[in-house]
DNA sequence: GTCAACGTTTTTATCGATATTTTTTGAATT
DNA sequence: AATTCAAAAAATATCGATAAAAACGTTGAC
């Protein structure tokens, strides 16, 4: 056993501080710090990833952000290729199409169920998640940029309400999957913060339609408002 | 520069040798490794996966174990927790359940628009996989067990040829993760053979409407083959 | 001027050893 | 006998260094 004479309780010089991140271990505060990077646009797609240099900026060992990078490729927000290390993935309106799409076909199929066999309880979430979208999405009308963070949070939650009763918990892990390649892409993509007004109005409609019990119309209205968020990119990738 | 003495092209003791896979690197080879054991069930669920032993077994270092373990443990074929480390991923006949449902969610929705959108040259690859697979499943009549590996990889081909059409490379990444998580199930739960005759004539029927472009019809019924699947192994798990 | 063989440099993959944390063991105390 | 606590043992996470491979650049031939 080693004798302590350095007190252990060192968190060296790991920049893990700055976000309240829950990470137990070095590995995975660098997986949660490059993965940050990477959803919000701070690391460019198709980046090249060195281990060398990153291991020097988070003074961790070269091991630990091959790691991390490994944990990251398998989430496909890094692509690795043998014996040639890694590299940020890459973007393109195609792959965007196909994700948007597959979380559409995904959520639509949850809610219905959802919606099919929603207790009371579920109803009660639902109402909850809701009403918190609703005040920041009224609150945004006058101060859009200031609760952009929130509000995305709360989008989250309130979606994740809504298809809660479904009870699969495998769809809810692939639609975060999906969820997090949507929020990179609208973080890279989309600086210009849309007019979210439009948005509230079809979030009440989903949310009326559930309270209805209107399984069928809930999902038509949740495939929709998804697949309005691929023109949305389309547009401000095109304009 | 190193001064190399030995010959460099040494493959040491790593025993990868038996099956023939395209291991480029070391990391890999254990990472193909452990996901075999895993899914075939000879590494069995809630196995704890120690990193010395493995790091003995293998003649490789400590930390290439690890990395294979985490690239598994991402795709959800080993779990982890900090500083707890690693276990083959458990089972559970809700699990299953899970899985199977989402399959079929995917499944039907990608037929659907492959059969809506296929031309000429998928339905000549469908042809194809169709007839490979009948060839199989009519030779299994005599003599089913010998084939079971092949009929696996047939089955597999012909279901990817029905929907590869629908140009989801998402849809195709993730179905393959379910995929591959039904194979373990089968493998652990099920050493009975099933009645081929039955499946056969599903997979008839599938081909017959996906032919004549009846989508509706064979998005029902891929939905029922696969939800069969649940069936088979509920009973088998109760039996 | 192009291009290919070759040596140098950079980068990646892998190793063996150490530090840190968790689990187990076994007294000592109630 | 059960419970607590400390020390030992085991396992995990992390490090620094080395070997292997790819990228790069240069020279020399055509």
């Amino acid at each position: 056993m080693a004798d302590a004479i350095i007190p252990a309780t060192s968190n060296n010089g790991l920049k893990t501080g700055g976000n309240g991140d829950a990470s137990k271990t070095i590995i995975e505060a660098v997986y949660n710090e490059l993965r940050e990077r990477i959803v919000s646009g701070a690391i460019a797609p198709e980046t090249k990833l060195r281990v060398e240099p990153l291991r020097q900026e988070f003074g961790v060992s070269a091991t630990t952000v091959r790691e991390a990078l490994a944990r990251l490729s398998a989430e496909t927000l890094v692509t690795s290729e043998s014996q040639r290390g890694f590299r940020a993935a890459p973007i393109s309106l195609e792959d965007f199409r196909q994700i948007t799409q597959l979380r559409a076909i995904l959520e639509k199929a949850a809610v219905i169920e959802a919606v099919e066999k929603g207790d009371d309880e579920w109803e009660a979430s639902v109402v909850a998640a809701f009403h918190k979208l609703s005040k920041i999405e009224l609150a945004m009308k006058s101060d859009p940029k200031d609760h952009a963070a929130e509000w995305e949070q709360r989008n989250r939650d309130f979606h994740q309400a809504l298809i809660q009763a479904c009870g699969n918990s495998w769809l809810f892990h692939l639609r975060d999957i999906l969820l997090t390649q949507t929020i990179r892409y609208l973080r890279i993509a989309v600086v210009t913060s849309a007019d979210r007004r439009d948005i509230h109005a079809e979030h009440v409609a989903i949310f009326e339609a559930a309270l209805a019990r209107d399984a069928e119309k809930v999902g038509e209205l949740i495939e929709q408002h998804i697949c309005r968020t691929l023109d949305f990119v389309t547009d401000a990738a095109a304009g």
